[in-house]
DNA sequence: TTTGCTTATCTTTTT
DNA sequence: GATAAGCAAA
């Protein structure tokens, strides 16, 4: 690249950008590519965003005018980080790009453009957990909630729809495809959705899916705001692409109105997002979407050691489906990831603990490190060993703070401020006062539906009941609230003195912690202007629960909530069967891959160091304590990639008593397979025993035919008889 | 009608 | 180990 032909840019060391210094040649030709079409596949570890940085740098540079960028990343935080080190680049005018998730983009457009669908703009947003107690306030209208015990919880319910949303299809394919045991329940569903759908319009409320779907309905149905996103923003850059939508992949092409300055950056072994109706498919077909697309593949990885991307290769060199690309390493040197086979639990949390304490003492930055496990609750047990040793932690991913009982009654009274008559939020408030049940709450809101002035109304209910003295004072700070125009920061001061009695009554014990979880709240909200502002932006991007700004942490996080992080030390832990793999995936071979994918996308989270760990005895719910095996994408590492941990000397005094003298933890170590295979013949399998085929892999015993033949149920291959006395089946 | 008590049931992942 | 649903008493 001629690089005299650029004028010099001012970056914070003072020297002029060198893109071609900085980049090797295929980064360099996604950030030279300014017009039309690109699609970028781009390998974990492979400097994706360095490119996204170096090409917002690049348009700045070119003269573009930087509002007329938009760069829409997974998280909003990704999107300020990239932003941040652009900016590092040429200078402040970063800050004026436009940057964030497609859902607060969405409803950023939507603030100004709703009206057009019959919305106001002051909607508002209903997280996951809104959706679900709609979807039961509606079914019990309808008469459907305790029509039958096999009908759909909630929960699913809200899946059900929201795939049906996503994915462009309607709900009897959906049922069909992917629920056909619920297929007797299509009509019901098929009202309850309808019911649902007009309720949300009538009530000014959107899911995050009618973020998505309303600002594309917009686009498509208005000219006038398709030429004018068109003309206002320029330049659009997504990253992770391989986890978003058909719907989001409409609203980019919409966008794209005029130019078709598209680039997509994504990679499709990667893809871990199907159950929100992300499909690595989408990636692949992005050049069909935009003709003439450019595509460019980083193949490199500049992240890891060889040896922890040996195994990151042979975890994904299993999969399924090939991949587009071939990762190459750029490093050398650094040692085998190890693998630690914990007793327990709480052994595991150990061996995490002291290794970690290692570490800090070895002068490695908390912030270098991290935890990564498949569910929220896999980490209880480590946090309360980190506790205890005082070693500080965030956690990402789980339960939110948004989720938190006192912190939703606090946003309901705002909700009420913005909608007095928000059917579910009224019902949360009145239930908190003492001797008012369901029937009650249901008999004042039908009151307010009829009246006025609801606000009013309940400043001055007329009752003589114990607890109309607390509806009316309700109704008077509310009353109070909304004709003030004092600011958010002196409602929620408000509200909180209002809400501390039935804090304290409400939790006796902890209502300190929750307390100070509600001055949090305080402090957040105090950036904001206004209450909707704030309720959309918790809605869309929720706050960590424990964000106490301390920069020493070490990081504890799901694998889903640590995609496109990377630290030098990464511990992957809770591998066995029955935690990882999800045990609700393994129904289906191509949840059990998507699987294969996540565990990929952790393993290569990690720069220098990294950790294998599984607790050899598992707390099932019910059962207690059961054997584990380790999981199937572990055992799949030949064990020569991996290098066996011993326990600390320290830890070895801790040990419970309960656990067996025979158990041999080397038993477990993948590779290591002699101690359990069976001789040919032998009657000790079992109908319902995992077991290993050579070829076929692992599997299920279906049947035991007779003495020498079995039928095993393969997860991969599906259903196959075996003669014993051919194969070599080893029980897992 | 509300409330307090018991029991069963599960636990993916997230914008 | 939290949380929802079910049941009996106030």
């Amino acid at each position: 690249m001629p690089g005299d032909e650029h004028l010099p840019m001012a970056n914070l060391s003072g020297q002029p950008v060198d893109f071609a210094r900085d980049l090797n040649p295929e980064q360099l030709e996604a950030v030279e590519t300014l017009d039309g079409p690109v699609l970028v596949i781009a390998g974990a570890g492979s400097g994706k965003t360095r490119t996204l940085v170096y090409r917002v740098a690049m348009l700045i540079h070119k003269g573009v005018d930087p509002g007329q960028i938009l760069l829409l990343t997974f998280t909003r935080k990704a999107a300020a980080t990239m932003l941040e080190r652009a900016s590092r680049l040429v200078g402040e005018k970063c800050q004026e790009v436009q940057g964030g998730t497609f859902h607060a983009f969405c409803n950023h457009m939507l603030r100004r453009y709703a009206p057009r669908i019959g919305y106001p703009n002051n909607f508002t947003i209903m997280d996951r957990g809104d959706v679900q107690d709609l979807l039961r306030l509606l079914a019990r209208q309808l008469g459907l909630a305790g029509s039958s015990r096999t009908f759909p919880k909630k929960g699913a319910l809200a899946t059900i729809f929201s795939k049906a949303a996503n994915s462009h299809m309607d709900l009897v394919s959906i049922l069909e495809n992917h629920y056909p045991h619920l297929l007797e329940y299509a009509a019901a569903l098929e009202r309850l959705s309808n019911v649902y759908n007009q309720y949300k319009k009538s009530h000014a409320l959107m899911d995050y899916d009618d973020l998505l779907i309303n600002w594309r309905d917009i686009l498509l149905e208005c000219e006038d705001v398709r030429r004018w996103i068109g003309k206002r923003i320029r330049y659009i850059m997504v990253d992770e692409y391989q986890d978003t939508n058909k719907l989001q992949a409409e609203i980019v092409k919409l966008m794209a109105f005029g130019h078709n300055n598209v680039m997509v950056v994504g990679d499709d072994s990667q893809s871990i997002y199907s159950f929100r109706g992300a499909h690595f498919k989408n990636i692949l077909d992005f050049p069909r979407l935009f003709q003439g697309t450019k595509i460019i593949k980083l193949e490199k990885n500049y992240r890891s050691t060889q040896p922890n991307l040996d195994c990151t290769n042979a975890i994904i060199a299993n999969a399924r489906q090939k991949f587009t690309k071939r990762l190459v390493a750029c490093r050398s040197g650094g040692g085998l990831p190890g693998l630690y086979v914990a007793r327990d639990e709480m052994d595991q949390a150990r061996f995490v603990r002291q290794k970690v304490e290692d570490l800090l003492t070895q002068g490695i930055e908390p912030t270098e490190v991290a935890v990564l496990f498949r569910a929220g609750f896999h980490s209880y047990a480590l946090e309360t060993e980190l506790n205890t040793a005082g070693i500080p932690f965030i956690k990402r991913g789980g339960k939110r703070l948004v989720d938190a009982a006192h912190i939703k009654d606090m946003l309901c009274i705002l909700r009420i401020l913005i909608n007095p008559l928000d059917r579910l939020s009224c019902d949360r408030i009145f239930l908190l006062i003492e001797k008012i049940g369901p029937k009650t709450a249901e008999r004042i809101f039908s009151n307010l539906l009829s009246s006025q002035d609801p606000l009013d109304l309940l400043a001055h209910y007329p009752s003589k009941a114990k607890w109309a003295a607390h509806i009316k004072e309700l109704g008077a700070m509310l009353k109070a609230l909304a004709e003030s125009a004092t600011g958010l920061d002196h409602a929620m001061k408000r509200i909180e003195s209002w809400y501390t009695p039935y804090l304290k009554g409400l939790y006796p014990d902890d209502w300190p912690r929750r307390q100070q979880e509600l001055t949090q709240l305080r402090i957040l909200s105090s950036r904001y202007p206004d209450a909707v502002s704030l309720l959309s932006d918790l809605a869309i991007d929720p706050p960590e629960r424990n964000e106490t700004y301390q920069r020493d942490s070490i990081c504890l996080s799901t694998m889903h909530s640590a995609k496109g992080l990377e630290w030098k030390v990464v511990f992957i832990i809770s591998l066995a069967e029955g935690r990882f793999p999800a045990p609700a995936s393994t129904q289906q071979v191509d949840a059990i891959e998507e699987e294969r994918r996540l565990f990929y996308v952790a393993a290569t989270r990690a720069k220098d160091q990294l950790f294998f760990c599984y607790p050899a005895f598992i707390n099932q719910s019910g059962a207690g304590l059961l054997p584990a095996r380790p999981c199937r994408f572990l055992e799949e590492i030949p064990g020569n990639l991996l290098k066996p941990c011993k326990p600390h000397e320290t830890a070895r005094e801790g040990h419970p008593a309960h656990m067996p003298d025979r158990y041999d933890t080397r038993a477990c170590i993948p590779g290591n397979t002699e101690h359990n295979e069976m001789p040919a013949g032998s009657s000790g399998f079992k109908v319902g025993m995992r077991v290993r085929h050579p070829i076929f892999g692992p599997g299920r015993i279906a049947n035991i035919m007779d003495a020498k033949r079995i039928k095993v149920m393969f997860d991969v291959s599906g259903e196959k008889t075996l003669r014993l006395d051919f194969t070599e089946l080893s029980i897992i």
